[in-house]
DNA sequence: TGAGTTCATCTCGATATGAGAAGAACATAA
DNA sequence: TTATGTTCTTCTCATATCGAGATGAACTCA
């Protein structure tokens, strides 16, 4: 059940006093991946006001529950903060084609010095997107690419790094980025990172620049041409060859399966296994 | 970011005014699942007040945000609603084994008719534990087999369902299930249902309960003994033979393994892949 | 004692995987 | 234009895994 438990519901109406209760807030925050140049990138901005004044945090803010402003859904505040604080237009605009979907909770006491706030994480994935603008209480806004961060397994930042994220940000970005590596292997969400049309070496650089490794490209064609629904092909070649000479790869878009059967495991998952 | 910017952090702690804030509270439900009787159990209490009198619902609660009381954390808020609400001991009794993680967080506007709740919903796999007993806000609690809820995929309740979920309930077990049924795949969590030792067939019995469906005995023999760290023998043997007969078991107890590689795929996944 | 059940292991064909090879198509530099 | 190197795409082949069925021994219950 959820709040405690009223003898009458009109009753608890009348006498509702938000100071009785314990003062609490809930953000949004958004881990928003892309592939840039063939490495992943996360859109991040910079604070402009304290805490953390001047660091780099993920896109996010509070969610409108209701009581001066319309009360709005998580989902919903995700896509309006992203919207908000990058310049990028919602769902009818650059972030119209981005996969959606919840990551995790966190309510640590503590992790924002100024009250109790349980942050709703968000991920998203997304195909190549124009450079974000400042917005909201952002002072800039820029897509990062995520070895630059310095992410050690355990959620730190390695000394050194110049850009340090506020808050709990970096292990919200480092459980982001295990979720995707995961969702890699099992759907077909790697085509969220790709145009509407897209090439199977393509979507193997997705994959690499993910999974941080090279992989075999003949036995990854194979593989995805034969678990079904993954792609279909569109008949169209590329009008080009690879940047580095080759034959015009041909064009395929995105199939109608939800779930990769048999998945596309990643190779050396040896160290992760225990 | 989290909470909206400040010029500076004792201007803000100074000028602070809980009414200035939209009201919301926060919540754990926690969805706990057992084995009992070869059927999958989940832990439901009835609701000793409105809104849903009398109605089921998943154990939780308010998660102390750190106003009139210490501030705690929510995994820790989960565990206590569950002790709160069942009688069970927390981590040093009857809780210690369970295995808890968080499941997702519910924020639609409207999901509880009193205020803007956002419930954090925590899943947890317990070994064949005692019947509950009621306390805290909770009229009555007890195990109750998950096919008796009539859940159909949507997260709505079948028409005449005995048991009707509160709030969206419903909607939060099935989201736990889907989840369970998942992770009996990629992870030895199977375990987490079963005694310290335990037997293949037992375990055989946990992924059939869970999946809803017969699994080839052989097969599964093989395939969790070929698995690198999902299981390791006592040496010791079961004292009795099968409930009808059949030869004494062996024992094992759950290895070291977080992955489970390769996967224990289930059959007949044909239908959810698109 | 006999009938039926279950554990544990094995066999066999079908399928999937990793590693490598090869030919054709293309970009780039000489 | 020619030469060189890169890349796409399709093979091959050995190995690993999977589903389905069969078998014999061990056990419960009538």
């Amino acid at each position: 059940m959820s709040p405690e438990p009223m003898r009458d519901e009109s009753a608890f109406l009348a006498s509702y006093d938000p100071r009785a209760y314990d003062p609490v807030a809930v953000t949004v925050d958004v881990v928003a991946l892309t592939i840039r140049d063939g490495a992943l990138h996360v859109l991040l901005v910079r604070r402009g006001g304290a805490p953390y004044e001047g660091m780099w945090a993920l896109p996010g803010g509070f969610v409108h529950a209701g009581g001066r402003r319309e009360a709005e859904d998580l989902p919903d505040a995700a896509v309006r903060e992203l919207a908000e604080e990058t310049g990028l237009s919602g769902k009818d605009g650059a972030l119209g084609r981005v996969h959606l979907e919840q990551l995790g909770t966190y309510g640590t006491p503590g992790r924002d010095p100024r009250m109790r706030v349980i942050s709703v994480a968000y991920l998203a994935f997304a195909p190549e997107l124009p450079d974000p603008e400042a917005g909201g209480d952002a002072a800039d806004a820029a897509w990062v690419p995520v070895d630059a961060l310095g992410l050690a397994e355990s959620g730190d930042q390695r000394p050194g790094t110049t850009r340090r994220l506020a808050f709990d940000h970096a292990r919200i970005l480092t459980d982001g980025l295990e979720r995707a590596r995961d969702k890699l292997e099992y759907t077909p969400l790697a085509t969220a990172f790709c145009g509407a049309e897209f090439t199977i070496p393509e979507l193997r650089a997705v994959y690499e620049a993910v999974w941080g490794e090279e992989l075999h490209a003949g036995n990854f064609h194979r593989k995805v041409l034969s678990v079904p629904g993954f792609v279909e092909s569109t008949g169209a070649t590329s009008d080009k060859g690879g940047r580095r000479g080759g034959p015009r790869p041909r064009l395929y878009r995105a199939g109608d399966a939800r779930l990769l059967h048999p998945a596309l495991l990643r190779p050396s998952r040896e160290e992760e296994i225990r």
